[in-house]
DNA sequence: CCAATTGGTTGCATTATTAAACTTCGTTGC
DNA sequence: GCAACGAAGTTTAATAATGCAACCAATTGG
């Protein structure tokens, strides 16, 4: 009886929360993207238990998230940093928050919001748009069968 | 010695995770924003154990997520619909689902892709966009203190 | 060279997840 | 109207994950 995995589900969700949804994979991964980088820096910011930490952080860099890089400032010690792939999450962080800003029931307790570095201004909301550019909403989107991928016109799947 | 909850924490990413953020209340969104809808469609689809999935239910709808209505076939059972407060998770799923797009190391085991509705095309990337319409990028933004909300003209916090 | 800090690991108690058996209706066949 | 069946849970017991505290090794500061 294990904890199920979703690594070889079809549904990209799924996959997707196979790789960092669990309970603290998606705050670590947060506060690297606000520049966190130690051991020491997760633990007092996220306060969870040095062992989860650990294992989270193993995982994370297993999973091509996070890879280790020699401390920045000249130190023996090791720094965890965001891969591309890493990097890739962040809209994920950001439809979060915004889902939070717009349906919390205590708005006032959030601390902050995400604004535009050049002006300071608020960003807008995340917008999902069709290839002419109109907004789509759940409602004007379907799910089709993945195409298979072009290999160079040879007979597909012979 | 309980499950750390995030549910006061003051960055809204969390206080979202705190929500929907364990192992399989956004596969069941996910179900429920794809039309299914009663106890034994989301257990066929999603394999979880019952108890599970029951407790998931519950706790779901208590944080107004879903909420229960009586059967659409005129049966005496009850079904499980998003409220609107779920169906904002919306954006939340799509990005999980590009992030897998694009990352992910075995693309070809994705089922489906997401599409506009009205010609079959497929949808764009989510868009971050400033105020003036520029394309955001995690480095162009930065997190700000949340602005006290104006409430009347009156002393803030008096 | 000694003490404190950093970055872990180990052991144990508590909690969550799982599968399977069981219960309780509602529905269906007759 | 009654027995059989199915849907929707609940209960139980085993296993896995989490949390906390104590411990440990290497690094740093003085």
């Amino acid at each position: 009886m294990k904890r199920t995995s979703l690594a070889g589900d079809s549904c990209p969700v799924a996959r997707a929360l196979d790789v960092f949804g669990d309970w603290w994979s998606l705050l670590i991964i947060r506060d690297a993207s606000l520049g966190r980088r130690r051991f020491g820096e997760f633990q007092a910011s996220l306060g969870l238990a040095k062992n989860i930490l650990a294992t989270r952080l193993r995982t994370l860099v297993e999973r091509g998230i996070l890879k280790t890089v020699p401390a920045s400032d000249g130190s023996a010690y090791q720094e965890y940093v965001l891969t591309p792939k890493g990097h890739g999450i962040f809209p994920i962080l950001v439809a979060l928050r915004q889902w939070t800003e717009e349906f919390d029931e205590h708005p006032d307790e959030i601390a902050t919001i995400m604004v535009d570095r050049a002006n300071g201004k608020p960003v807008k909301k995340l917008a999902l748009l069709s290839q002419d550019g109109r907004v789509l909403g759940a409602a004007d989107t379907t799910l089709k069968p993945r195409p298979a991928p072009k290999r160079a016109r040879r007979l597909a799947t012979a």
